[in-house]
DNA sequence: ACCCAATGTGAGCGATGTCAACATCAATAG
DNA sequence: CTATTGATGTTGACATCGCTCACATTGGGT
């Protein structure tokens, strides 16, 4: 969070100011705007300093997306760890899984925006991605295991991570607020604000009813 | 889609010729790559033509947003009156909703991707979004009322509405194959592939069955 | 036949991503 | 203690981009 000014010729920690300033430039600008030049400005440094640290702008894109993807895996295993069943987990992951969208915004548009089209061109974004991954994947063993579910495990994992995604996805992207908020597009997403935690009780419960 | 070479000082069709070409480059290259200044070559046209019909490049894929939403809107229209009783409708018209996203992804993209920030500031855009959002809003208060659901309406439509979000946004932007694709996120997501219908049964079937 | 609004052109401004050549520093080996 | 080297930062430049301004061409309505 510090940003300490520049004394020296080196500067200290670069890359990370970089990523956090591109992460505010983009939350207020969009990622379109973010300019690795604008950036190196208010760091204080010439405007091919960054290349240094990151060979090109979307590489800088892809370590903001792998530092989300490590925030929330330890979100998801702090939310695993405190769960007393796997029932109360599989809620509560996902309860975890929307707010980390919601607080994390710009991170999540880079990580499932399709800004980064291939994540395998990107070494640890893409083992970042699958150990987060592998946190749901783990409840979800677990669930079918002790309910003897007769599901196919890559398919279930799916439309869950499909759930909380959609809503995820669309409060971030859909949440400006309308003249009229009641049965508007942007209205109904109004409504599932602040009610994540019922509104997933209401999806997932649905799943697991299913069986 | 016939793309008619110029002739003429005067082109005929610029605007919506800009639009394919536009989608075409966004296809190939991604939002951040699209140039006016290419897809005005591309055209014949001189650089500065395409701001005779879009005041901006932002413009411009508001106009693609608001056909997709066009589009959109008469597919499930069509389903809605396709299907002979409220609970084929509700499913089919999930299916045709994720069919329209692979299908237009690139116009998906810029519909809810969170590239046009507010919609508000593109009229037809937000009309246009308006109008298509209706039809799902029509299928689900009319199951309301035949099934006398207790539920709020617009976390309801809210709550359907980031099912299909979801599992068409997630197929999008991860849908890239991995070697191992069984139990990767991209391979899970590749387990949706081709099961829409199933898929969305077992999703939206869970909503119906809580009541 | 005239005129005007719509449409297309050309030159140019400021900004951007990236590259190549060079400068500075900090740590390590001798 | 000093020389060297790899990491990091700088300067200058190039091609491209979005966008503006002044101007050219056109075809449809009077």
């Amino acid at each position: 969070m510090t940003t300490k000014l520049r004394e020296n010729y080196h500067h200290g920690d670069l890359a990370q100011q970089l990523i956090d300033l591109a992460i505010r430039e983009i939350g207020e600008s969009g990622t379109e705007k973010l300019s690795l030049r604008s950036i190196a400005r208010e760091a204080g440094v010439s405007q091919t300093a960054p290349y240094r640290h990151f060979p090109t702008k979307k590489c800088l894109l892809a370590a903001i997306a792998t530092q989300g993807f490590e925030q929330l895996k330890s979100s998801l295993e702090k939310e695993l760890n405190a769960a007393s069943n796997l029932e109360d987990a599989f809620v509560q992951i996902g309860v975890a899984y929307v707010r980390f969208a919601r607080a994390h915004a710009t991170e999540y548009h880079l990580m499932f925006g399709g800004v980064l089209a291939d994540f395998s061109e990107y070494e640890m974004l893409q083992t970042a991605s699958m150990e987060c991954f592998d946190v749901l994947k783990t409840v979800l063993v677990g669930l079918k295991e002790t309910r003897g579910l007769d599901i196919d495990i890559a398919h279930f994992t799916g439309a869950v991570w499909s759930v909380v995604h959609g809503l995820s996805s669309l409060q971030l992207n859909m949440a400006i607020p309308d003249a009229d908020a009641t049965l508007t597009p942007r209205g109904s997403i109004h409504a599932l604000h602040d009610r994540d935690e019922e509104t997933l009780r209401f999806l997932l419960g649905g799943i697991l009813s299913q069986q």
